[in-house]
DNA sequence: GCCGTTTTCGGCCCGACTGTTTTCAGTCG
């Protein structure tokens, strides 16, 4: 059973305790571990194999680990189903419609044995809400409002990383323009921990000491709720403003002071579990954590609040990136010093996978090499796709000889272009080009484009025998996940990792947005073995070579350091860290000819 | 249900905003 599979059940316990009245305490404990699960690099299953080692999970006691046992064996709860009888499981639905919560679900539920969006739209309809304790006229509008949004909408409500940092660009660009009193605006939330997807999009906008402070925030906040994009307004109070925009994101703006933002944005950046953490430290060193500032819990002194740097510093942490801010170990190794000294875009010294004219990318090697030298790298590989991918006007072994010439002839100064191909793993585990072609490229990229949904023991076999392949040197996108489109893989992946580690095969961390692949997760396994990364942008143009931030923001994700990535290293030595080839063999041809 | 330099009970992060109230409960992040 996956940990999320687990996680699920759960989350879905908390929920229903907390719309059975259950205290406070109670369904968070529920909801801690679910959270708790999403983030750990262990199996849970693995983990449950020693009793010791679930107890030792944070939030994990007695109780807790049963809970988890009885799960993992019989693939459900007994407290779960107890709930599930008590409420219909579509109950659930309406805790996702804004402006309902668990206490309202429960109150409909009782009064009405409501437990569908439709049932609900239906009495708002028939105004028969209005009357209600703790309703109105006013709130049986947003729940019609909610429960339309509800029916329409598809999906998660979360976008893509790039999709949220185009957006918060012209967002910051627009609200920069609102006039004198803003000093600046700053992107926080899930967006600054590099997050995959995005829910909400963050702001932080500072603003300069003036005359008439009120007046200024009540101006800029006009300016703002003037945005062109907005679809829906959310909120407008008096330093905070909550919008929609027309693709769905959710914005929330913050209006400050320039001396609480340290403090804000350690706040607004999160991750929640974090947040939780810092604050519970706080208290115990006798001072209390918000928005605002660090202060005393005696007589409110403000102890920090200008930057994030003087709070972690004041709690006696060093700075945790914001990548890092996941409650996944990061206050340990804060406490200990033992933090990683995360890889930067500025490392990065070459991008090594990308495509071009002669199968599916729409430039040329020029162009690309001219592009990637624009960035500043010393070198790129160009892979284009083997013959199995087709779609992709796939290169057979005669055009990628051809390809191979092409590459070593073109120049562009000051940028070494090196000769790759991104070949395709097949069916059986076998690369899609002869030995003798692998033999002449500088770099092999070997990646799935079929056969995507395998069997978990025959998927962990096809990459176990192309990992053994001596041509093997680099897996592209290795769980093949797109973002909010299609699931990983199913395969064993410590078993995967445990091969490269022998093998001396690097694994990619694919900076393209919708792949983000591997992931965070997978990363802090993939180090643990010691497996040396890759991060590439699979670009199909010169304009995708600019994912690489995002790449990196992912593999700050996994604690990766600089030395875990081995295109941070010049050209020389990134060619000796790749896992050396047979020498060449004869081709088909050569080999003819001789017999 | 978990947990402990306010420890074996009694808390559980904390504040903004909304819509309902007439001082606050519920929702949200």
């Amino acid at each position: 059973m996956e940990n999320k599979d687990v996680a699920k059940i759960l989350r879905e316990t908390a929920q229903l305790l907390e719309i059975d009245g259950a205290i406070i305490g109670r369904y968070r404990s529920y909801e801690k571990v679910a959270e708790l699960l999403y983030s750990i690099p262990e199996r849970i299953d693995e983990l449950a194999k020693d009793p010791k080692k679930l107890k030792e999970l944070p939030g994990v006691g007695d109780s807790m680990a049963e809970h988890i046992r009885e799960i993992l064996d019989t693939g459900d709860y007994s407290l779960r189903k107890k709930l599930r009888k008590k409420y219909p499981p579509t109950l659930l639905d309406l805790l996702e419609l804004q402006s309902l919560g668990p206490k309202k679900v429960a109150f409909l539920w009782s009064h009405f044995k409501v437990a569908t969006v439709e049932g609900v739209e239906k009495l708002a309809k028939e105004g028969k809400l209005r009357d209600l304790p703790g309703f109105g006229e006013k709130s049986e509008q947003n729940i019609l409002k909610a429960a339309g949004q509800f029916k329409n909408l598809s999906g998660s409500g979360r976008v893509r990383i790039n999709v949220a940092d185009e957006e918060a660009q012209k967002l910051v660009a627009y609200i920069s323009k609102a006039g004198e009193a803003v000093e600046s605006v700053t992107p926080a939330g899930s967006l600054r921990r590099g997050r995959e997807t995005i829910g909400d999009l963050d702001l932080l906008v500072t603003m300069r000491p003036g005359h008439d402070k009120q007046k200024d925030v009540d101006a800029v906040a006009a300016h703002i709720l003037k945005y062109p994009g907005i679809d829906q307004e959310l909120a407008h109070g008096e330093n905070k403003v909550s919008f929609n925009l027309g693709s769905g994101l959710q914005v929330d703006v913050r209006l400050l002071e320039k001396k609480s933002f340290g403090a804000a944005l350690l706040y607004f950046t999160g991750s929640k579990a974090h947040n939780v953490a810092l604050r519970g430290r706080a208290n115990e060193m006798g001072w209390t954590l918000n928005e605002y500032a660090l202060t005393t819990l005696k007589g409110g002194k403000v102890v920090a609040s200008k930057t994030e740097e003087e709070i972690y510093a004041k709690l006696k942490l060093a700075y945790i990136e914001p990548e890092l801010r996941e409650m996944t170990g990061e206050i340990e190794a804060a406490e200990q010093g033992k933090l990683p000294k995360l890889v930067t875009l500025d490392d990065i010294r070459g991008d090594l996978q990308m495509h071009t004219t002669a199968s599916d990318g729409k430039n040329s090697i020029e162009e690309m090499g001219q592009a990637a030298k624009e960035l500043g790298y010393d070198y790129i590989a160009l892979t284009d796709h083997s013959q199995a991918v087709t779609v992709a006007n796939g290169l057979d072994e005669k055009r990628t000889l051809e390809q191979i010439k092409k590459i070593h002839a073109a120049k562009v100064p000051g940028i070494t272009l090196v000769a790759g191909s991104e070949v395709d793993i097949k069916k059986d585990g076998t690369l899609d080009l002869e030995d003798y072609v692998l033999a002449e490229l500088d770099v092999v990229v070997a990646s799935i484009h079929s056969y995507m949904n395998m069997e978990r023991a025959e998927m962990t076999a096809r990459y176990l025998a192309a990992i053994e392949n001596p041509y093997t040197q680099i897996i592209a996108h290795p769980t093949g996940r797109l973002v909010l489109r299609r699931e990983a893989f199913e395969y064993d992946m410590e078993a995967v990792l445990d091969a490269c580690a022998k093998h001396g095969v690097v694994m990619e961390c694919n900076a393209y947005p919708d792949r983000l692949d591997l992931r965070d997760v997978h990363l802090r396994m993939a180090k643990q073995r010691g497996v040396k990364i890759v991060i590439s942008t699979d670009s199909h143009t010169t304009r995708n070579l600019l994912f690489m931030k995002y790449g990196v923001e992912t593999a700050r994700r996994g604690w990766i350091e600089k030395k875990d990535v081995i295109n941070t290293l010049p050209l020389k030595e990134f060619l000796a860290a790749l896992r050396p080839k047979p020498p060449a063999a004869k081709s088909k041809a050569a080999r003819q000819k001789s017999a």
